[in-house]
DNA sequence: TACAGTCTACCTTCTAGTAGGTAGAATGTC
DNA sequence: GACATTCTACCTACTAGAAGGTAGACTGTA
């Protein structure tokens, strides 16, 4: 049993933590390395270039999210409830301050300058997570649980950019609670007809 | 008569179109200077210092937008066209290429990396925003022509949100259409009770 | 002995910003 | 009208520091 976290592991995850702060060009490894408690040479040990660290940190960042939208349908059968649940991951996430941004969301306002590499992983998050969302509205409109004003694909992407922009206004009122503001009366919504 | 752009002008929109790009930390006085032609040290004659740019750029930005929002009220009275009038410019704004995203909403994703006089002009832009969007939504509300399914303030914030991360969307897609798909039915919805 | 992980010491390029100067237009003042 | 002055807009040349990255030595462990 091994739980202390290695080295590139605190890398990571303190690059994360930098990155969702200021974005790709917002952090050096000069400031990893003060974090991390090692010199900037020893993290090019680890990740030889900027692009290998930060396209490793998308996409471990990326299956993370995949494993935690599968454990979702794992853990419960019911859309809206499923639903519920990956809003209440992001609403609990920017209320304690763990991580008030999604990392892909905040990279894709930058994609013009990003390496080409992190801007394909970003570009599959978005691809994944609308993917998801269809799925799970298509099956609560098949079973008469939600209702949907247009198709499941149009209502997932509708979806996944009303919650990636109540992010950004939490941030820019540094307020969590507009999180919360924005998206509840989005799966009201929803489910309107039955209440 | 004169319209030809000072030279102060030329650096802003320079500058206001790699930002749009990549942020407050992707572009640099020398991605400036060669695009428009001029040295370095002369665009700190005009702007001493980066932050007085970009600070200079959001408030002129800033001004725009309010003045935008006011003139769509002098032209139409409908709250409903006002917000169809306002989700079409940036349908092609988005279309053309021209300024594929809200400026403010790029740098809000950035807030904790940037100037304190940035983050100032940046937040008051949104309080502005979603104060605009409230009025309409209330307006519409009152004269029976919208349908809110919660108070003018939380639709005005979800408005925005949902427009705002139309806008990511759209950029990681890299798919124009995808912001009128999100907005579309956004639209429909609040009159949806009318159809 | 092999090697992973870290270090010191360095390199190159880019960064914002400064110092000091020049040409020319505008503005006084005699 | 002629002059000195000041201002504007730009320039070349420079700085200090930060950026990402490299080379090679050291050190502990298998």
């Amino acid at each position: 049993m091994n739980n202390l976290p290695t080295t590139s592991d605190s890398i990571l995850s303190c690059a994360r933590a930098l990155i969702i702060a200021g974005g790709y060009n917002g952090f050096s490894y000069a400031d990893i390395a003060d974090v991390v408690g090692i010199r900037k040479a020893s993290i090019h040990h680890h990740f030889p270039s900027k692009v290998d660290l930060v396209r490793t940190l998308v996409a471990r960042y990326r299956e993370e999210a995949e494993a935690g939208l599968r454990n979702i349908e794992l853990q419960v059968a019911d859309p809206l409830e499923q639903l519920r649940i990956y809003v209440g991951y992001w609403e609990a996430c920017i209320a304690d301050a763990s991580a008030p941004l999604c990392i892909c969301a905040l990279l894709a306002g930058q994609l013009p300058v990003l390496p080409e590499e992190v801007g394909l992983e970003v570009r599959a998050h978005f691809r994944f997570l609308s993917g998801w969302l269809t799925s799970v509205l298509e099956r609560g409109a098949r079973n008469g649980q939600l209702q949907l004003a247009s198709s499941p694909r149009a209502e997932a992407e509708a979806f996944m950019a009303t919650i990636h922009g109540a992010m950004l206004s939490a941030r820019a009122y540094d307020d969590p609670k507009i999180f919360g503001v924005v998206t509840g009366p989005l799966l009201e919504r929803l489910t309107f007809a039955h209440s």
